[in-house]
DNA sequence: TATAAATAATAGCATTACTATCATTTTTAC
DNA sequence: GTAAAAATGATAGTAATGCTATTATTTATA
């Protein structure tokens, strides 16, 4: 059996959609490996059309520019972490069992996913981890509000909120926490790996569930 | 009595110390206006010159670019919050009411605090919440971790850990807990400002210590 | 009053972030 | 199988950005 997932992208978001060509998919697929290696600062169009043999006016077909891009990729990521999320509790009626499948998730490493033949996971979520608070961090907030560019995440949130609200349904602050897991199993990680002594974890440590330890620990004393 | 507190800068932030002439105090002040005016983004060394009429070299005479230049300003501001919450715990020994306290400092609005005469701690809060994590979301984080640039962050972090373990001394995550706190402190507000939905709070409440009081719960029910 | 230090004025250059044009290839429709 | 349409490639150009360099002028200091 081989199934390909393929998530519907807001539609805003790009010029033409990348996923309906070959150039398309090189651009995500090239675009997520070379934000990875150099960053998104260094990462330009030239830079990319030249490493996927097309030209810079090539790319500008299918996105605006590159924190549209961004977004593309960092939307689809928080699509995705939604889509694994449900999928792993299918069937799982206990709410704190899916609240801590839920952080674990989010929290550990990811690999890559190959029913998404041109998307990297494993990239992807180091590139989320270091780039994916410059989506919002923009003068242009309002606006990509407004066209929905948050949606994924919103509902990422929500769905954590729900899951929260099912195990304590008197707890006052579900949203809040809810982003408080979704910011913290990223940021822990990030400085886990570049500024541990912000942590009380070493990126040498083999266990990559330290992180969700510590999430699950004071999520549920939150909200016991 | 007039106080001016005058806080000791990372010598390596800058080519000549703003601190000690007119022009020098003149580009804090009006980066301050500026960055929080238009954003990051928009902000560079050529407006800035006009707005205080000076030239362009002049400012990199100061400073290499406005990376540093950000990374200044954010640094001065979480010295000036660990000097702001010393002093207000200054003898008081319950460990309990100083981690409150501290909590409290971190996601309230701040005023501008005229001991420090051209800077604007008002705007400078602005700042921090919605630039302030872009000094470390940069490629050049290992380079300016060695540079210790971000001292006076995980000294604050390490601070605030403290007051955690005086509090609680078995609890194992002190320092992730502390990383929380800053981190959500200000990224809360930031989103009851931007996308309120992702929290429980809406900006249009009077009431400024919402973020503090969740926080606050969260906190002490980890560490009870 | 000489000297040094700081600032102003101006120029210039490589890179970035696009936009425009036109030729060529590939796809699709009949 | 061919014509039309769509997508891509090749090339050029422009305004803004992020600097560096040079020289002149002002200001502080000895």
């Amino acid at each position: 059996m081989e199934i390909y997932i393929q998530i519907k992208m807001n539609e805003s978001l790009f010029l033409r959609n990348p996923e309906e060509t070959d150039l398309g998919k090189k651009i995500i697929q090239n675009a997520i490996i070379l934000i990875h290696a150099h960053g998104l600062e260094c990462f330009n169009f030239k830079k990319l059309a030249q490493h996927i043999g097309t030209t810079e006016a090539g790319i500008y077909r299918y996105f605006e520019n590159k924190q549209l891009l961004l977004l593309f990729i960092v939307d689809w990521y928080w699509s995705w972490q939604e889509y694994r999320i449900a999928f792993h509790n299918k069937n799982i009626s206990k709410p704190e069992l899916k609240l801590k499948k839920a952080i674990h998730i989010l929290s550990e490493t990811v690999v890559d996913d190959i029913s998404t033949p041109y998307i990297n996971e494993k990239l992807l979520y180091d590139i989320v981890m270091s780039e994916g608070a410059k989506t919002f961090l923009t003068k242009h907030i309002g606006e990509y509000n407004k066209a929905k560019f948050f949606k994924p995440y919103k509902d990422l949130c929500l769905h954590i909120a729900d899951l929260i609200s099912d195990y304590s349904p008197n707890y006052k602050y579900a949203r809040s926490l809810a982003t408080t897991i979704l910011e913290m199993s990223h940021s822990l990680n990030f400085y886990k790996k570049n500024l541990p002594s912000l942590t009380d974890f070493s990126d040498t440590k083999k266990d990559d569930t330290l992180v969700a330890q510590f999430i699950e620990k004071m999520v549920f004393s939150a909200i016991q």
